[in-house]
DNA sequence: CTGAATCCCTGCCGATACTG
DNA sequence: CAGTATCGGCAGGGATTCAG
């Protein structure tokens, strides 16, 4: 950020800063639009935890149907956020590691974590 | 989580964050519900700017219509990040005003911003 | 001026079934 | 084991209209 007009934390000194409408090369709307879905962030999680395979990620979220979590690995893949890695041989083995990238979303996810966790107590 | 494995900030160690399936009641989930749907932040960031009037929020955003400006207005007090304040008489006159809450969403989208704007780029 | 009610259309999500 | 194909239901979002 470069600079504060108001006092409040303000937002980037960046022409994007200005859109009249939504913009998808906003960078808010890009990490929305990363962590944007149900489940988005429950798969990332277990990913902040270590590399995990499909399968395993069905164990950690049995709710989760294969379509969707399919769906969003390739969201989070296309987003940058996280790597596939084919093993080749039978079974097939695959897993999914976040890149450098999507470990950075850990403070974001934290931020936002810290934000809803006072929702409700108005303190100031 | 009650650890911190691999280095990453991690999240916080409260039972929420072990949960199997979307949870409306998980921190991240309400931040994220705050935020959800078009036009959400770009009426936040008006807002952090200072308070406004309807008709100035439209100003500010003209493709954005009524309906949903209103469903805005309403899903953001509701999640209390707004206050409504209305004046009485002709014409009637209303204008909005982040709660401490809300403008405690600064830092938040001041983070979505920072990871979005380094898409792309796989070491910051 | 400040909204709420209605209608329609689209896109998301879940279930099921099928393939390499 | 690791997905894709297809379909139906439902909620989100926009235009228009109406009301306080």
């Amino acid at each position: 950020m470069t600079h504060q007009t108001v006092g409040h934390p303000g937002l980037p000194d960046d022409p994007r800063a200005e859109v009249t409408e939504p913009d998808p090369s906003c960078p808010v709307e890009i990490a929305l639009a990363a962590l944007r879905g149900r489940w988005t962030t429950l798969v990332i999680r277990e990913l902040l935890r270590g590399e995990r395979g499909f399968t395993e990620l069905r164990r950690a979220l049995p709710e989760l149907s294969d379509k969707v979590l399919s769906d969003r690995l390739a969201q989070l893949i296309d987003a940058g956020v996280l790597e596939r890695h084919r093993r080749s041989g039978w079974p097939a083995r695959t897993h999914y590691r976040l890149t450098p990238h999507g470990r950075r979303l850990g403070p974001v996810l934290q931020a936002l974590w810290d934000w809803g966790a006072t929702a409700g107590s108005d303190r100031g």
